[in-house]
DNA sequence: CCCATTTTCTCTACATCATAGAAAAAGTTT
DNA sequence: AAACTTTTTCTATGATGTAGAGAAAATGGG
């Protein structure tokens, strides 16, 4: 099994974060708050759709609320596969930097 | 300016920590050591190549020494830019998971 | 009821990155 | 020089990222 890639790991996190608020353009604007770097709508629909048919997300259609204009919202939930591969890519990551000798850690200090 | 992919990121570490020891084959095994994971000859050198384009490594043909057999070593160096990237894509990491809330975190420990 | 407005999503083309492994290169040994 | 060892180069194929135009689905006003 492989990897998911950075793009899809910040999605699943802020998916969870969001809980019942995570929708297409909420999750984007949450990646942006967080990365501070923009994303264009497809940079964020696309990964999501691939999530959905790997398993790691579920989606369902929100009610058209009669307080809001606008189309319906499609929410989005982590899975327990999801959960499980996000937990997965966090030990890789650790497993990275922790393999770094310290003397190399302290060149990465911001200057 | 956009984030390094999570092999590069990969990479640029583990060229890190082997410093003067660092080429093709060794960066491989290390990587395959860190994540447990298989990879391929391409999958290890592609990205190399990549690195040194845009900046974040550069390369040296190693002296054929005396000592060993086949083909001289082509090492790798990380640059300031290279250092600087890493920082950066430690930070966006940790932001990323800095922004989830307690509770969902707890759900994230292995079970 | 039809049209404008709002909000959100779908679609699709193109660029970049990952994966895989065969083949070439550059040494050493016999 | 032929065989062998180690390492790299090459290249095709598939997966992922990026970008934005435009469709869809709701509300509100004439």
């Amino acid at each position: 099994m492989t990897l998911i890639t950075r793009t899809e790991e910040m999605l699943l996190l802020v998916v969870c974060k969001l809980q019942a608020n995570a929708f297409g353009l909420s999750i984007r604007e949450e990646v942006e708050a967080i990365t501070g770097k923009r994303y264009s709508v497809g940079g964020i629909y696309v990964p999501l759709d691939r999530l959905v048919r790997k398993g790691f997300l579920t989606t369902e259609d929100g009610k058209p609320t009669p307080e809001r204009m606008g189309r319906p919202r499609r929410l989005y939930k982590i899975t327990t596969e999801g959960l499980a591969m996000l937990r997965e890519a966090r030990r890789v990551h650790e497993a990275m930097w922790a393999a770094l000798p310290e003397l190399v850690v302290q060149q990465l200090r911001p200057a």
